[in-house]
This record gives C-alpha cells, structure tokens and sequence, in this order.
DNA sequence: CATGAATGAGACTTCATTCAT
DNA sequence: GATGAATGAAGTCTCATTCAT
C-alpha cells in the first residue's frame, strides 16, 4: 500500500484539474450529489486539496459555472462572422449551439445544474441575473443592428427578442439532451426557421427555403 | 403554550396540506435547503407524520412536481377555446401562461426547483422524460392540427413545434420571474408574434398586426 | 447487535445529562479535547442528539459553564450566614470553597478550562466579564458592610477586596487541584488568616487566633 | 510580486522569531485559533520551516511557554534588590508585575491560554506542577527569610505564602488584563497592603501608611 | 393517528504534518 | 536550508428516517 508519489502542479492546472472534475461530476449525478468528496475522487486528489484552491463549496461551483460559460461562449463564437448580415449570424450561432451537445454535453449539464442550484446563504440564487442579463445585453445589440439593417422587424423590443432567442436555444439543448437520438442539424434548422421567421422582415434573408437535402 | 390540538384529517386532505406547503418551502428556499423539517413546520404539522402519507422526500417531491404539472395545465387550459383556430388557441395559451407568473408564482419556481433536483438513485434524472414528452404529444397534435386547417407552414415537424413552443413559453416565464417589473402582456405577445410569424404560413390569421396601445 | 431501545426523555432531564457529560469529559481531557462525540459518547447517547439540544459546541459550553457557575455559587452559599459578621462570613466561605475540591472537582475543572477557552468568532473570550463582574460586585457589597461595621479596614476599595479575595479563592482552588494531598482546612485557614489580617482593623475579629489544633 | 529573499539564519534566531510570533498569536486568537499557519505567516515564514526547528505543535506551544515564564521573571527581578527586607522585596515585586502589562502584556495573556491549554495524549495537563513548583519554591525561600527575620509571622507554610502571594499576583494581572483602565499602580499598592498586612507582624515594617498622593 | 425525541450516515471544512521541488 | 503543495484524520453540524410514547 504504498502511497502514490505526490504529484506537485502549477495552481493553474490544480484548479483546472478540479474544475474539469467538477463539471464531470455534477453533469454526471447531478448538484446534489456532487460532493466535495466525489469531485476530489474524480480528480484523483485528495480531499483536502480543494480547500487549497477553493474556499469552500459555493466558490467551488460558481467558478465552475463561470468557467463554463466562457468555455460555451468561446465555442459558439469561435469562427462566426459578427458582421454578417443578423438572420445569418444567428442561424448560424444556433447550429453551432446544437453542436454543443456532442463536444460540451457535460459542460451543458453541469452549467444548469449549478445556475438551478447555486445559491447565496438566504436562499435567492446567486448566478443568472447578473451573468445572464449580460448576455441578453450582447445579443440585443445583435438584434438593434439587425432592425437597423432591415432584416429584422422594427417594433419589436431588441431585449426581448434577445431574451426569446436565448431561451429557444437553450431549451433545443435541453431537449437534445434528453433525446440524445435526435437529429441536432435538422432541430437546428427548424428553430432557426421559426425564429427568424417570426422576427424577419419577410425580405429574402427570411427565413431560408429549405436547400439542404 | 396549548398545544395545537391535534386535527384528524383525510388522507387525502393531509397530503394536500403538506404538498401546499411543499411547494411553498422549496420556492422559497430552493430544493436543496427545503428539509422535510421546513416542510412540516410550514405545514403546522409534526415532522413524523410527513412520513405517513409519503415513503421519502423523493416521493414528496415527485408528487408535488405532478400535482403542480397539473395545477399548471389546468389554470392554463381553462377557458381556452380548444378547438379555435390554432393560431388563436396558441396565442390565447400565451397569454394565460405569462398570466401565471401572478397567480401560480410559486408553483412555477417550485417546479423548476424539482425538476432540475430530482434524481434516481444512481443520479439520472427522474423526472422531465415521462412527463414533459407527454405534454409535447398533445401539443403537438395541435399544431398537426394547424397544419391540416392551414395556419401553420406544413413541413414542420409538429413535434418539434411543441418543443419550441414549451421552450419558448417555460423561458418567457422565467425571465418575467427574474424580472418582476417586466410587463408580462407585452412579453406573451411578442412571443406569440415571433412564434406565429415563424410557424404560420403567412395567411391572415398569422402575426397580428399589433392593435394595442 | 440488536441497538440499545430509544430512551425517551424530557428535554430538561436531557440537557441535565448532557451537561454533566460535558463537564466531566472537559475536566478530564480539556476544553480543546472535549469533542462533542466525546460528550456524546460519555453522555451515552447519540452523536445526533446533542444539536437537538444546543445550536453548536459553543452554546454547549456556555451553558455549562453557567450551570457550573450556579451549581459552585449554591454549594458555597448553603448554610451559610449572610448576616454574619464579614470576618466570620468570609472564613466560613473559604472553608467552603476549599471543601469543593471534594465534592466539586470536575465542576472546578470544566469551568477553569471553558472560561479560558470560550471565545466569540472574533477571538475575544466571551464569558468572565459579563459573569465575573457580577460575581465581584456581590463580594464588594459585602466588604462594604464590613467596613461600615469596622471589621474591615476603611480607606481600601471595596472592589478591589473583592477581586483580590475572589482571587485568592481561586488560587487555592487551582493549587488544592494540582496537590491532591495538601491539606484544604488548613489551607483554607491560612489564606483566612491573611486576607483578614490584611484588610482587617486589628480588632479582636481579625485573623482569628489559631485555636485549632 | 518579487517574493522575499530567503532569509539563513542561524536556529537560535529562528526559533526565537517563531517564538515571538506564537506569543502574539496566541495572544491575539487564543490557543485553540493559534494554527500553525497562522503562526508562520506572522512570522513571515514558510509553513515547513516551523517543522525545522519545532517537531510538533505542542513543542512549540511548550518552548514558547518556557521562554514567556524567562522573560517575566527576568523582567520582574531586573533592579530588585533580593537582600532587601522581605516586606519592601514583596512591594516591590507586586508593583513590578502590575507593569508587566503595560510592558508584556501579549505574553501574559498567551502563556495563560497555553498554560491552560496544553496537555499530554491522555488529556492531562503538561505544564504548571513542574513549573510553577519551582516558582513557588523559589519564593518559599523569600517568606523563609522573611520569618527569620522577623518581618513575616511565623507559623504560616512558607510555601503556602508563596502559593497565596502568586495567586495573588496572577489574580491582580488577570484582572487589570481585563480592566484596561484600571490603575495598575492602586491596585498593586492594595494588594501589597493586603498580603503583607496578613502575614507580617505588626512591627513597622508591615503595611506601609500610604504616603502616596 | 400523531408527536417529536432519537439515531446515524454523511456532508463540509480545518489543520497538523509530510514531502517533492 | 526553505517552500508551499499535498495528504488525511478528525471535528462540527445537517438531515432523512425511525420509533417509543
């Protein structure tokens, strides 16, 4: 029974190693379930190492959480032409999306588990509202450029718009992940379809007849 | 320092009480944090009892996220013109779900809370298939419908409809939870816009041209 | 290995048990070693049951320390002549408190190490000032009368007699606990004869002349 | 961030710049809260250095005790003239100590915590019979001249003198301790007047008539 | 039926101590 | 010699669940 040698890493690779272990773990069995013990088992440390890098649980969870968004953020946008015309950036940002669920289903499960879940000590949530209002930030300009191009209807509240859209994505995700059989490409699409249609102007960047076989 | 004294209910009466009281605990303070303790002192009742009309916490809780599944379908089907023109039903169903977010606010955080929390013991969720895909069916079938009399684009999967649909109404709901001063009429029917615009066909009963102030 | 049938107590019975346990297992093993399994354990009772009775290790120990602190002030106050004169009443209380190494062993013990050590989270000790002063300021009343009645010497502060005599109690307590073999009367007599020497007027009440053997 | 340059030094001035910091330490936090990290930080040292020099907690916590009780008595006896009379030694000892918190005050209240605290495995207490004995014998032998030469009543235990008169002492600087605005120099002054107005003999060399203003 | 005292598994966290660098 | 990352034992506390009354 001799010990495994001690293996000394930067703090950066620590906390990687930990944070990777923790979106594991929780997308594996859930917030509830992922105790500090499990994530240190998964990363093959010991228990007491966490405290070195993190805090305490909470801390432990809401780095995580934001360590994903960054993550799913950077996927999404990697390669997406910001200046293209608006009804193309955003088909093309909810295919990548649905791409998500092969290279970050893990990444996509923990992250709900930890925004349902994460909370301040009287009990309202902790993430969310200041993260995600950023976001929603993000793409409403997306949309005001959108309207002032004229691909995008006029009158319809940019915020609210980016509010829809988000949620339309992140609800296909849920639902590609619970039907891990369905065809992402297609979902991907019909969304697309959907939402543009419904916030287009009906100019010919509408909503795409559908070319693909 | 009377007791209470001790009140003979139903079975039936008992587990209303305590699931009342569920539902409440868990919108307040989150699953995690919602002890079968919480739940039987806000139900005025001993913690023991709890276990007379329920096996565990997990069946607690699962019962409580159906009675809210249908507590919710009920309060929103109601009055609803089932066999109008999809269009209208689905705009109407908008309507009325934004409405919850008044009337049922605590049933729909509780019913997040439950959803996102409960598992199976080898840590899978437990919930969402079963039940949610039923919900998609009959949606589903009505958006079929739609298609048949002509106000929704054939070539949509009608499955896929309903998943956009749900989507789309479960986020418009949580983002007015997020933001209360958000005016849900306006929200509903700018999702009903976008929705429609994007599924219709272009026909008279597609997006209605805003008559509202 | 059929488990013990549950004891079903009242809670003051339980809360008497449990602080017995405490001040024995702290008079034996010190503050920093009286683990609350420990107590637990000595209690004979389950690890559990110690949280339905104090919110934290903390509150179990104040509490105890008061309770001791009642209990010692009891067993030196019985029988004893609060009208007597101060020379007389004072003896008589040292004699007393001397004997309680006897009968108050662990008590005297438990509270030694739990004044030292209770501490409030910021790190200042949390008991000996609201208690003590107290303690000191029934003493002081009591110098006062001896002097009004010229038994004690006029001129000294009556505060100030108190803490001293309080001390030299205290001290006699500590040494009688570190020499289980010294001999209390005589102890007790001696730290008499000193106290009253010194704060006496000379007059015939004054340190009594040794009439005992 | 150019981290500090090692520092060699020599053991002895290590050990006595690990010393120094567990005396403020613990004087600060308590023993309990005194870690051995918090120790090193405040010394400015690595955690593994203290292990150089200390082979355990209880080490440290011992030597610095020792150390704290050299400085004291060195601090205490520096300038006294111990062939003086035993009356004007004893006054003049008191008032020395009663300065001692002005001057030593962090080492004073650590070596309380320690003494208190620091404990062989089986519970029992590790310092003050060995040391304080030898205290107490060493000052013995003053009373014992003391009574030889007329100046302290015969017939009292010269060690039981040296246990009252330590008592004493450590009462009186546990309360101005506790009492910052107290005055050292009254309170000191009274003690004396007590302590030797009980075991001296009456002849002019007892109390002192204060000639204080 | 109803109560709530009692149990015990397990969670989070601290910290003395070790050891690779 | 010096550092601080790493370990693991032990402690406090929570809570689902049981059971005597």
């Amino acid at each position: 029974m001799t010990p495994a040698p001690r293996q000394r890493r930067s703090a950066a690779e620590r906390r990687d190693q930990l944070i990777a272990a923790t979106v594991d773990v929780v997308a594996e069995v859930g917030y509830r379930n992922a105790s500090a013990d499990a994530v240190a088992r998964r990363a093959g440390v010991s228990k007491g190492l966490l405290w070195h890098y993190f805090a305490d649980r909470d801390e432990l969870m809401e780095m995580t959480a934001r360590r994903i968004l960054v993550d799913l953020r950077t996927a999404v946008a990697a390669d997406l032409d910001l200046a293209a015309p608006v009804p193309d950036l955003i088909r093309a940002a909810i295919r990548r999306a649905a791409a998500l669920r092969r290279t970050h289903g893990a990444a996509l499960r923990a992250i709900q588990q930890i925004v349902a879940n994460l909370r301040a000590a009287d009990g309202t949530p902790r993430l969310r509202i200041t993260d995600y209002d950023e976001t929603h930030a993000g793409q409403a300009e997306i949309f005001r450029r959108g309207q002032r191009e004229g691909d995008i209807r006029a009158g319809l509240d940019p915020r609210l718009l980016a509010v829809t859209y988000q949620g339309a994505v992140d609800t296909m995700l849920a639902y590609l992940e619970a039907h891990p059989d369905a065809d992402d490409e297609q979902h991907a699409a019909t969304v697309a379809d959907i939402l543009l249609g419904g916030m287009g102007t009906g100019s010919p960047r509408g909503p795409r007849r559908r070319a693909r076989s």
